[in-house]
Parts: structure tokens; C-alpha cells; sequence
DNA sequence: TAGATTGTTAATCGATTAACAATC
DNA sequence: TAGATTGTTAATCGATTAACAATC
């Protein structure tokens, strides 16, 4: 729609702007300024209405701004509005948490399919969904409409299964084997890596660090 | 040690750059310049050696680097030549699978205590582990050497938790609760949040953003 | 109207990229 | 020695912070 680009960073930060939102509503807190906000979360007042002002003027001079409007619009902003059924591949650790993880959510984000290849696992019930083959992910993603994919599959595996995803038709995958998805993909088709064990070697790292000091 | 600070973005950065380094080592390539390993990355080789001359020069004029070195420092820098025993706390669904997905891997991440509340699942077993009360959580950290602590359970809880593992005398915590934990802890306390429900909502915005263009 | 606080422009800071002299 | 490629300095780019006029 727009034409300027918002930068990676401010992106990142909206689902936090989100949840602070979310806690000063339940609070029952109707108005926040840029500046109490910036204390609560430990960021500049003017960062807070630059990244706002990315997505337009939500605020009012002398007033401030109205915590369920803007929760309400940064909830749209990050498309919390709609529905986005999943299919989730690989129903290991990581899979099987996902799903009930997702599950025990309010209706957003939802598992609808879970595919393994292992033909022990088919039919094993998880988070109330049958575990089906890979042969089946084909005709399920014909046949139902799937907007995110989650690959928790080992990384040998990754990219094979995320063109099958992608040969289906999903758009979006959320992918934790230890592989740089985005890099072999087309171009139309996002990715967001969670690399655990990445973060935990950054922790590691800052351990070490504040160790040594 | 060092005075200088090495900034987050090229922390961030390291695990990154030890599993490509895995990955030649795995396929039998012994040097590697700058450019190549740029490419295979795709980052700038500017970048690459920018990045690793913050921690010394660990190339060679004329030749590259050498992987299998290259690969071991950056390990160390990480910290994965020593062992992290760890505790988790709230033995759920993420709890449960990073205490499986730990222990199948090599030994240097690895869990040797699980505590939860929940009574019903005291003495269950999980990744050959007995989950503990956390009556039991105080007693076991000043018996037992642990390095990191993860938090795993809901939101509510997660800063309580937070404190009783940091008077335990934990430094490190890996943190899935949907809260910013490093705000009210001692700063001497490193903390790595993991908010899965902030990528996805990442990902989220950007299948929209997509979408619509 | 006066006070408060936004939206936005300008200034600063930091991170990335480019360039090249040093050196293997 | 000549060629290759690093380590490092300088230039550029982008993101954050500060400042303030606009305005509710």
C-alpha cells in the first residue's frame, strides 16, 4: 500500500509496544503520554513516537495517547485482527510444544494440521489434531486454508520440507531447525528464524563476559 | 579483561558465523577468505572482517582463515568449551521439550534439574529427569553447579521465579515468559528473553505487509 | 487561554560498507 | 617477487535522540 519502507528495527518493536498496551489496559489505564510509557519501558519517550509515527499520528498534542486505540491499532498493524491457521511439520520436541502451546491460545494463532514422517508418530493425537503423513500435506493445504507453516524438523530436512510448504501455497514460515531458510526461498515468501540454540550461546557468551569483568 | 565493548549486533552475530564455519569444517574446506564465506552467508565481507578483528586477527594475509581454528575460537568466545549445567523451571509444554531438546545434544547445554509447582507433577520423569518441587529448587542450587536457569512458566510467575533462582546465585537466565525480565534484576544478571509469541506476531506483519503490496 | 504533549525536523550517534596500505 | 587477502582507517548510511514548533 505504502510506499516508505519501515525499517526492520521499529518492526520488531511493535509486538513489545503490544504487550505493555495490552498490561496498562487489564491496569485499566485509558491514556499514556510517549514519556510515562518510556519509563515503564526503558526506552526514550522520542523513540516511542518515532516508531508510532511510522504508521501515522495516533497520539494528540496535550493529551497523549488512548491505550485501547492505539493497542486496538497496533493489534491490526501486526494483523492480530485475523484468523491464521497453521500446519506445523515435524512433531518432535519443539512441534509438539507449538502445537499445544498454540493451542492453549486464544483463537489467532491455531494449529489445524500437524504432519510428521515418521510413520510411528501417524495418527498419535496432539493438541487434539491426528499427526498425518507427508504424503497428506499436499491435498491438506489444497484443501484447507493455511496461512503460516512452522518447521521443527532437523535442519537435514528443513529446506526440502519448506518447498513443500511453499509448493503449497503457504506464504509465511516460522522456522526453528538450525538453517537460514530466507536464503534459498523465493523472494514473496517470508521467514522468521528462531535459532534456540543461538540465543542460548548468546547468553552463554554474555555470561562468560560478565564473569570476566 | 579487554576494556573495549563489542557490540550486540556483532554478538549477535558470532553463533551465526561458528555454524557455517560447523558446516565447512563438516564438507572438508580448511581455509576460507572473507569474500567466499560472504557469499555463502550473505553479508557483506566488509562485515565478516570487521566483525571478527573485534575479537583479534584470527586471518592470515594472502591465505584467509582457517576454518577449524576459526571454528574453535569463535567457540570459545562463546563459551561451548565448558560445560552449563542448567535448571528449569515450570516443566509445561516449553519446558518440558527444551529439557528434551537439551539433553539429545551434545554435552554442553545440558539440564540437570527440573522444578515445577505444580504438585501433580512432582516426580514425574522428563529427559531422564525427576521434575522437583521448588521447595527443593534452593537446597539443589547451593548443592549443585548450575550456570543457567530457564524460566518456562506463565508470565505471572516468571519474576518471582526470577529472583528466587538469582538469590540461588544464577547468573544467567533463559527466559520464555512473555515479560521483560532484565528490567527488575540485579545487573550482574545476564538475561536472554525468548518471546516466541513476538515472532510470530512478527511474522504475522510481514506476511500482511506482503500481502498487500 | 495556558499547559501539555504530540508530530516532525535537525543533530548525534553507531553500525555498515568501501577503500587501501600492510603483509603473508 | 607477485598475487591474494587481511586488518584497519575513512566514508557512508541508517537508526536513535534531542529539540521545538504545531496543536489539542
Amino acid at each position: 500500500m505504502e510506499e516508505k519502507v519501515i525499517s526492520k528495527a521499529v518492526i520488531s518493536r511493535l509486538p513489545r509496544y503490544y504487550r505493555y498496551l495490552e498490561e496498562l489496559k487489564a491496569e485499566g489505564v485509558e491514556r499514556i503520554s510517549s514519556k510515562e510509557l518510556s519509563e515503564r519501558m526503558q526506552v526514550t519517550a522520542s523513540q516511542i513516537r518515532q516508531d508510532l509515527n511510522n504508521f501515522g499520528g495516533f497520539g494528540q498534542q496535550g493529551y497523549g495517547y488512548n491505550v485501547a486505540y492505539l493497542h486496538e491499532t497496533i493489534g491490526k498493524l501486526l494483523c492480530l485482527d485475523k484468523d491464521h491457521p497453521i500446519v506445523i511439520v515435524g512433531i518432535g520436541n519443539i512441534g509438539r510444544a507449538m502445537a499445544e502451546y498454540l493451542k492453549n491460545r486464544e483463537a489467532v494463532f491455531y494449529p489445524i494440521g500437524l504432519f510428521d514422517k515418521d510413520p510411528e508418530r501417524k495418527g498419535q493425537v496432539v493438541a487434539d489434531l491426528p499427526i498425518r503423513g507427508m504424503d497428506e500435506l499436499k491435498g491438506f493445504l489444497s484443501e484447507n486454508p493455511v496461512d503460516i507453516g512452522i518447521i521443527a524438523v532437523p535442519k537435514e530436512n528443513a529446506q526440502e520440507v519448506a518447498e513443500e510448504l511453499v509448493n503449497g501455497g503457504i506464504k509465511a514460515i516460522w522456522n526453528f531447525a538450525l538453517i537460514d531458510l530466507n536464503l534459498n526461498l523465493p523472494d514473496d515468501v517470508v521467514v522468521e528464524n528462531v535459532h534456540l540454540l543461538e540465543s542460548l550461546m548468546r547468553l552463554s557468551y554474555n555470561l562468560d563476559m560478565k564473569e570476566k569483568k
